[in-house]
DNA sequence: CGAGAAATACTCGATCTGAGAACAACCGCG
DNA sequence: CGCGGTTGTTCTCAGATCGAGTATTTCTCG
């Protein structure tokens, strides 16, 4: 709804004329990022949450995100100073962390204040520590995707799903493309490694992409594909110090190589969810 | 910079406190939509521009675009709208057009009035009619890419290049990103449709890949890939009406099947680039 | 020590890919 | 009308890739 006046149409019209020379004459939208940063805890996904410390939404959980500081950042510098703000994660671990943009969410009624288009990002991080709330939150957390049934894709939410927390906002359906763009990227990208820590092993490797595609892969196949990608993985040369807790021998490590693309990609198996 | 104050990191500090009560207490941000229509007359690639009537960029070409209306439109609806006004193109054409989200830009210094946050859309359209300039643009016009070399991506801008139309704004980057996406959507998805009519040849369908990725394809091995695809396309059961200008047998007809991912996918060639 | 588990390597048949050839239908031209 | 050249479509064939299964070795645990 215009926000007042008798013609909306005439009125419309009138701010579209005037807002070609100056924008500010226009009825203000605001302009949010909101993180979405997944990570692996004892190989399970988690996703950073924060308890809204003040309305709407207050006591609900959401992401992690806040207001574009106007004409003094970059959305992406807004993204990482988010994550780093809201959590207390550091700007030296930042950099182990791949921060990407999703993309922007703006139907008019998703904050009750006003009209706020979000630009949501996707972050991958390694195990880090837990996160300390920051100034407009109650509470930060890690929280495993488990927890959350309802937004997550078709590997979830069988019989016996826990109690759903429910999301602030949109941020369910946020959590939603993120996951499918995760567990899409996985294919084509060697971003999987940005889970884990700077040497592993081809096993771990595989649990990362067994947990976020929701699908046990086969253990030779996998080695020989990943092997066989060039750039992805370079050998250290080095073993693990030890064997599997459950038995096996040392597994070789492995770091992160030059590739930026996965070539040939690594296909999740059959979905068939694909033709329409 | 922030408006006034004698401290910036207390105003800032001020202003955020109050945004979790009131975002209307923070210094507004901008949004548009600018949407990249892509289109194919003649076997080339055509960009949908408007020269723009006003300040700032008054007389440079643009992607048409204009501000989201606060509170009444969703950021599709905006784009379609936009994409609509703009232009002159019919609602009910515009069930034909592909539209998806592209990105947000929101580098402060992007446009030299305030700080504007674009959200980006990318489209797909068959050969549409000539473009009417709305309101606030001086002209509208499909601009082949050819003439806009700097923006577009490896295969174009050898030597003998034209004198490149300079996009007003970061325009010219988002064409990039947005023809780097077109490239790769017509990978896995079968948007390339999108470009033709409702009937087309296999041989239409191969000049559309052909032109955007800017690269000949073997024909034998395009037409058993496509006809392998499940759901890509469907026959008529059709013939065209007479074989090709230049010779050749009349050629089956087809139109896009129900697919919405293609499975599998059709790789482009040889792509060193991949490797870092 | 023996059972079970995991890391890695190897095998095999089915499938897919790229390159090329075959062939017939059709154009425009002389 | 007939001919050369072009094009749509199908086939062939060798190499790469894939999924599934198996083998071997080296661990840990009890």
């Amino acid at each position: 709804m215009p926000p007042q006046g008798h013609d909306p149409a005439a009125d419309q019209a009138e701010q579209d004329w005037l807002a070609a020379y100056d924008p500010r004459a226009f009825t203000p939208v605001a302009v949010t990022v909101d993180v979405v940063a997944l990570t692996l805890r004892q190989n399970r996904l988690h996703v950073l949450l924060v308890e809204r410390a003040a309305p709407p939404f207050q006591g609900c959980w959401a992401l992690p995100g806040g207001f574009v500081r106007a004409g003094q950042e970059d959305l992406d510098q807004a993204a990482a100073r988010e994550l780093a703000e809201e959590t207390g994660v550091e700007t030296a671990t930042l950099r182990r962390v791949h921060l990407e943009q999703l993309g922007s969410y703006g139907r008019p009624e998703r904050d009750p204040r006003m009209h706020v288009v979000s630009v949501a990002y996707l972050a991958f991080a390694p195990d880090l520590p837990d996160p300390q709330a920051g100034s407009d939150a109650a509470d930060a957390a890690w929280v495993p995707l488990a927890a959350l049934d309802s937004a997550a894709g078709p590997h979830r939410g069988g019989p016996g799903s826990r109690p759903a927390v429910e999301l602030a906002f949109d941020h369910a359906a946020i959590l939603g493309d993120a996951l499918d763009r995760a567990r899409s990227k996985l294919e084509y990208t060697p971003l999987a490694t940005a889970f884990l820590g700077p040497e592993f092993t081809i096993s771990e490797l595989r649990a990362v992409y067994e947990e976020i595609w929701g699908e046990k892969l086969h253990a030779g196949n996998f080695h020989r594909k990943i092997l066989s990608v060039p750039g992805f993985v370079e050998s250290t040369g080095q073993t693990t110090e030890r064997g599997g807790s459950r038995g096996g021998p040392r597994a070789r490590l492995y770091r992160t190589g030059d590739a930026r693309l996965l070539h040939p990609a690594l296909l999740r198996p059959d979905r068939e969810e694909d033709i329409r």
